[in-house]
RNA sequence: GGCUGGGUGGCAGAGUGGUCAUGCAGCGGAUUGCAAAUCCGUCUACGCCGGUUCGAUUCCGACCCUAGCCUCCA
């Protein structure tokens, strides 16, 4: 039974799908106006292993994660680069997609973006106004009325009050309470603009999501997730506008994950503190990326170092050593790996004590392949089917060795070369020799281990 | 100030009212020409102070420290 903690009620929850066996989900993705960092990779990597457990766990999944390609960061962007700001946007989704392909990110069901649903969100922000939740400000945009909905802060567990005496509310003469919240911008002179009741503007950020959520799937969903940060007030708005707009639940299950660290200090644009996922690629693989998010806790703040990327590559060349130079196995039926794999996962996802269960796999695997090359083929294939709900051990395990880190100065060829006059040596038993093209080797990165009958190497 | 979280062994990181997380590192052994890899064994824990309990790292209360949100942010 899948439990699932809920950032509206603030408890694990055993979770129960709108309808039987299938679940609809959203997640709300970038705002495309730069290279996504690793808090970004932490929401894909996360909500990509969410999106395949449910899969593995029988469950027929609609996954929408979408594109903000329309916001004041990109048209200031893209004034600063002198270039229409569709141009920054296509650049930078090309740039996000290949900065999934690398980790192994699925592609969602649907990427909607948000010029492309314009129609929808004037449509919702006609019903509120109507309704009486929203109204055109002094300034020609439209505002949410914060007032006129009586949950507003059941999410983020505030209350207007509590708000109101927030040290950084700024008193706004436009709006009729500073904690109203803008769903519809008036253009100035040059700004991208759409045509609306309300004269040329673009859409506030909130209000897209509800309008992308509700064309593909529906008004009432199962599963929304995103960064901890957009709890307040992004998600917060959104169940606003959106049970304001429909008169019932919106979402019933709130996932939000933890930040990405550095020095004990989240990582943000803002701060500038932050790592380009293509950054860290230059050093290390992209699957050590993927280890190292899912090693902890999903909601867990996460911290980054080098160190926590060579563990995650120590972690990585343990379980790939394990599956190296087995035969190809079946999967173990009903194993009791399988069974406990499934029960941390059943656990809000514990992707921690899941990846133990590998471990254990791979002791197994190196404890029977001897005796009993068979069974150890197919606990290899366990383990890597277990892995592979989690997007792990994809690769074939020689050459995820081999692959290392970054490729060495000596080529493929040069090592076998070596290999082999090192081999000539030891069977002169001339060990002075063999020692020296080990350690040669070694200096280089390369590290030899010396089998039955053969010399395999992998790079450090 | 309001609201959420968190403090676990050398490091990373799960978890539990009374037997093991797991990975890396350390130590001892097996194996090896020597290594590497692997296997076996093994040591360093649960912020602080009280309370509940036969027993608390785990439950309750206070305290200290720390992160996040309250402004764009994944």
């Amino acid at each position: 039974m899948l439990n699932i903690y809920n950032s509206l009620t603030n408890r694990k929850e055993v979770f129960i799908p709108i309808e039987p066996h299938k679940i609809r989900m959203y997640v709300c993705g970038m705002t495309v106006y730069d290279y996504c960092h690793l808090g970004h990779a932490r929401v894909m990597v996360v909500f990509d292993m969410v999106y395949r457990y449910l899969q593995a766990a029988g469950y027929q999944v609609t996954y929408v994660r979408n594109i903000t390609d329309i916001d004041d960061k990109i048209i200031k962007r893209a004034n600063e680069n002198g270039e229409p700001f569709q141009a920054l946007t296509s650049r930078f989704i090309d740039a996000m997609h290949e900065d999934e392909r690398a980790l192994k990110i699925l592609p969602p069901t649907h990427e909607p973006r948000a010029t492309q649903s314009i129609a929808g969100m004037i449509q919702i922000i006609e019903t509120l106004i109507e309704k009486g939740f929203a109204y055109v400000g002094r300034n020609q945009d439209v505002y949410y009325d914060v007032s006129q909905f009586e949950g507003y802060g059941k999410l983020s567990g505030r209350k207007l009050e509590d708000l109101r005496a927030g040290e950084r509310i700024a008193i706004d003469e436009v709006k009729d309470d500073p904690l109203d919240f803008v769903l519809w911008k008036a253009a100035k002179a040059g700004e991208p603009a759409w045509d609306s009741p309300w004269g040329n503007g673009r859409p506030g950020w909130h209000i897209e999501c509800s309008a992308m959520s509700m064309e593909l799937l529906g008004h009432h969903f199962d599963i929304h997730g995103g960064g901890h940060d957009l709890q307040f007030p992004h998600h917060e708005n959104e169940i606003a506008q959106s049970e304001a707009c429909h008169g019932h639940t919106y979402v019933n299950v709130w996932m939000h994950n933890g930040f990405i660290r550095i020095n004990d200090e989240k990582m943000s644009k803002s701060l500038n503190n932050f790592f380009t996922i293509r950054d860290v690629l230059q050093s290390y693989k992209a699957e050590e990326i993927r280890y190292f998010m899912l090693n902890s806790h999903y909601r867990s703040p996460l911290n980054y170092s080098n160190e926590s990327l060579d563990n995650a590559r120590a972690a990585l060349t343990r379980l790939y050593t394990a599956l190296r130079d087995l035969p190809v196995g079946t999967v173990l039926a009903r194993s009791d790996y399988e069974q406990r794999f499934r029960a941390a996962m059943d656990d809000d996802f514990n992707t921690s004590e899941a990846i133990s269960v590998l471990f254990e796999l791979a002791r197994e695997i190196n404890r029977v392949r001897q005796e009993d090359l068979s069974q150890a083929a197919n606990l290899g294939a366990t383990l890597k089917y277990l892995a592979g709900i989690l997007g792990l051990l994809d690769e074939e395990a020689e050459a995820w060795l081999r692959g290392g880190s970054q490729t060495t100065g000596l080529s493929d060829a040069t090592i076998d070369n070596l290999i082999r006059q090192r081999l000539e040596a030891r069977t002169n038993k001339n060990w002075a020799e063999s020692d020296r093209i080990r350690d040669e080797l070694k200096a280089q990165g390369v590290i030899l281990e010396d089998k039955a009958g053969h010399t395999t190497w992998r790079r450090a």
